[in-house]
DNA sequence: GTCTATAGAGTGATAGAC
DNA sequence: GTCTATCACTCTATAGAC
């Protein structure tokens, strides 16, 4: 890494702002113009670094989970985990772009034919199996409320998050975090 | 009502395959020449029955929020309000048009210059609150479980129900009124 | 790496004939 | 009521200069 260094500056910058416009806009609603011009560039200049908004989309969406991968930490189990996705949802409230590429994104690409459809298709199968996982290590230890089944509870817990991302991004005042955290707590002993 | 009849039934024709496409596409990304070839005319057709995009999406709301109100039948309360509920969500999974169209427009209207954005920030309100004073009236009966905020409850119904949606139009097989029904009997004495 | 210029297609909306 | 024709604009993408 020696004079690459200017380019991947000027790539991050071109992944930053169109995260933030994506999630504004829509995939569909923000122009490659308008990111351009946000980041000091002309369309084509974006061009240059991804050769059609399709891959630009790609780019940011996996951008984003790797920053979630680092983000999480060390990997977590059960009530634990389930906490620390409370904290995420209170953060996220400090960062409105994320949230909006999310709930925007994921609506949109309900399309079949969208550029992100395989993507969250993919994206919320890996997630409710997961959160379902440590609803299952909560049962294990006798720490889930009787009657409560662990794969209904994971998938609740996936729309609930992104339920209430909706209604936060309609009124800012929504406490993401303490609904969520109410919900928890309802379903432990 | 005498020579208008024919007007009415292409008005109408045109307000269901609008909801349709709105949808399947979105506000954005439906054109008024899509819509209009589908109802069998030109987009300057379309237009004389409604004069701009944005009119033809508020009678699109319009319409379906009138639907509503009549499928609802008599005004229920508490616990049987809710049931309704869940069954509606089972319905809905045979109308898939209708769940995509508020699931798709309520996250691009998240965008405060979306025109749908006053609608759907009232909405939301109305709805939230709706559902809240259900949970209360459940509670004065004695038949909530011990530690249940209504007013969170209510927030967190809403929020299942708009998440559950979008699991649902990405993989078809989730059951949403399973789902919803398995969160209610959770929160019940 | 970034620009200007442009191709080629699509958009919402209007004018005016029938 | 519905059409054809068209305006003015925007979009993604490419060609080629620097």
């Amino acid at each position: 890494m020696g004079e690459s260094e200017r380019g991947a500056a000027t790539r991050e910058h071109i992944l930053a702002t169109a995260t933030a416009m994506f999630g504004e806009s829509g995939y569909r609603g923000a122009s490659l113009r308008d990111i351009a011009a946000r980041c000091g560039l002309t369309h084509p200049g974006l061009l240059y670094h991804f050769p059609t908004k399709a891959d630009l989309l790609e780019a940011v969406l996996q951008r984003r989970d790797d920053a979630d991968t680092k983000a999480a930490g060390p990997q977590q189990h059960g009530v634990e985990a389930l906490v620390a996705l409370v904290g995420l949802a209170g953060r996220n409230a400090q960062a409105r772009g994320l949230v909006e590429l999310f709930a925007t994104l994921s609506a949109e690409a309900t399309a079949p034919d969208h550029p992100a459809h395989a993507y969250f298709v993919d994206r919320y199968s890996r997630v409710v199996r997961e959160i379902s996982r440590h609803f299952a290590e909560i049962q294990a230890d006798g720490k889930l409320r009787e009657g409560i089944d662990p794969a209904h509870a994971g998938r609740q817990w996936v729309a609930l998050m992104d339920g209430l991302q909706v209604q936060w991004l309609l009124d800012e005042s929504t406490d993401m975090a303490g609904t969520l955290e109410a919900h928890l707590r309802s379903q432990l002993t």
